[in-house]
DNA sequence: TCTGGGGTCCTTGCTCCT
DNA sequence: TCTGAGGAGCAAGGACCC
């Protein structure tokens, strides 16, 4: 779900537009979320609908468009949402069902064009050039690809059509919601510079007020002050990026294969903890959840840090890169527990911690050595034999023992993975 | 108003090595 | 032996995205 939505701009000339050379098309589903949920509640299609958590801490995943009119956007907190709208429905989210859901969706995509690249569950660009013989021009493929989503699942798309992804993406995002807008190639610059410089992908709360510092309120502006002062206030990097997509330069092509670069896991606590051992248990279960994703991606990584996010919602990261790559859940919980304990934190109020690996490579190519002191059958045959009991049982049917609820388990320090 | 969880990318500062 | 420049790698934090 985009978060940021912008009025379409008026178009000169009359006709429909024309498409030639628009070979990039980016899909993005309709509420996507909310929409999948209704599937199943037809009674709440029409009303005002949050998909979140009803209690707790917990941000809105996605709201219908009855209840956006409200004021209501992802990832608002909740307690506000239902403030705005107190006569909506929640319902709690359904990972498995969207992801089974896009996983579908994704297959219409690619029986369009295998040059797919998928930004989330509800997104992806599509490069059609290769199509375009078979299918026809690329407006008709996007045509073509709205009637098959929403025959095939009973939900609906935007499609953006456009020379290059950042216009394709700016233009499905106009199109929302359930339409469809086409930038010809020599409309890019109107099209792109009209806009707000909020509207530039990249360019968030920060970044836009450091623009409108400068004075630069729409994307002309930026396309008309010099580079040197946009690279000043930006980065060099950042500077440079936004003055080419001032002009509609985006050379990026849609990329097929796209590897993890890293993988993990955080939590916020229903209430803010500040007892180290109980910290400890959610380090370990934040590493083990974290390993085995790692495991089951055929992945090992090299860098573990921890996140820390203390009750005034101040954020620290530690991190430790090891000599060789693991994917062993019980080095990477040390490592944690290791980096936590540095902190030498006293009884601080804490409401987050995260696990997360870099410098992921596939495990074949990591140089992964049996350690002098490890047992004959060690802790990665253990980690395996875990793997696959949860594959066959169900994730958490195999845990370390410290996890286990006391009435279940003997008693053991927290940390204990024996 | 009170801020999830999963990520990527960039910048800055530091250390080590040549 | 000392010093400085420059590059690589790492650590930490920030901004951004969905």
């Amino acid at each position: 779900m985009s978060r940021r939505q912008f009025a379409l701009p008026q178009r000169s000339g009359d006709g429909p537009p024309d498409d030639t050379g628009c070979t990039i098309l980016h899909v993005d589903m309709d509420a996507f979320y909310a929409s999948a949920s209704l599937l199943a509640r037809p009674d709440l299609v029409g009303t005002p609908v949050i998909i979140g958590a009803a209690r707790g801490r917990g941000v809105v995943l996605s709201a219908t468009y009855e209840a956006r009119r409200f004021g209501v956007t992802s990832a608002m907190p909740m307690s506000r949402a239902q403030r705005l709208c107190p006569q909506a429905t929640v319902l709690p989210p359904d990972h498995e069902l969207y992801s089974r859901m896009s996983s579908a969706v994704m297959e219409i995509f690619r029986s369009v064009t295998p040059v797919l690249e998928p930004l989330s569950l509800d997104e992806a660009f599509l490069d059609v050039s290769g199509a375009i013989r078979r299918l026809g021009p690329p407006a008709t493929i996007g045509q073509l690809i709205r009637d098959t989503v929403h025959d095939e699942q009973r939900v609906t798309c935007s499609v953006g059509v456009a020379p290059s992804k950042f216009v394709a993406k700016l233009a499905s995002g106009l199109a929302k919601p359930d339409g469809m807008v086409i930038v010809p190639v020599d409309e890019v610059v109107p099209f792109v510079q009209q806009l707000p410089v909020g509207a530039l992908w990249g360019v968030g709360e920060r970044t836009e007020e450091a623009l409108l510092r400068l004075g630069l309120r729409t994307v002309a502006d930026i396309a008309h002050t010099p580079l040197t002062t946009l690279t000043r206030a930006l980065g060099d990097v950042g500077g440079r990026h936004l003055h080419d997509l001032s002009w509609g330069r985006d050379p990026r092509g849609v990329e097929q294969e796209q590897r993890e670069r890293s993988i993990g896991s955080d939590e916020t606590f229903a209430h803010d903890l500040d007892d180290p051992a109980l910290i400890h248990r959610h380090l370990l279960a934040l590493s083990e959840r974290t390993a085995s994703r790692v495991r089951k991606a055929g992945l090992a990584g090299r860098t573990i840090s921890i996140k820390v996010r203390f009750a005034d919602f101040t954020t620290i990261t530690r991190s430790r890169t090891l000599r060789e790559p693991t994917d062993v859940s019980r080095e990477i919980y040390e490592t944690a527990v290791g980096l936590y304990d540095a902190l030498g934190l006293q009884r601080a109020r804490i409401r987050l911690v995260g696990v997360r690996m870099d410098k992921l490579l596939p495990v074949e190519q990591a140089p992964i050595q049996a350690r002098l002191d490890e047992p004959d059958h060690g802790w990665r045959d253990a980690d395996r034999a875990i793997d696959r009991a949860s594959a066959r049982f169900g994730s958490g049917a195999v845990r370390p023992a410290s996890l286990i609820p006391r009435e279940q388990s003997s008693s053991r320090p927290p940390g204990d993975l024996s």
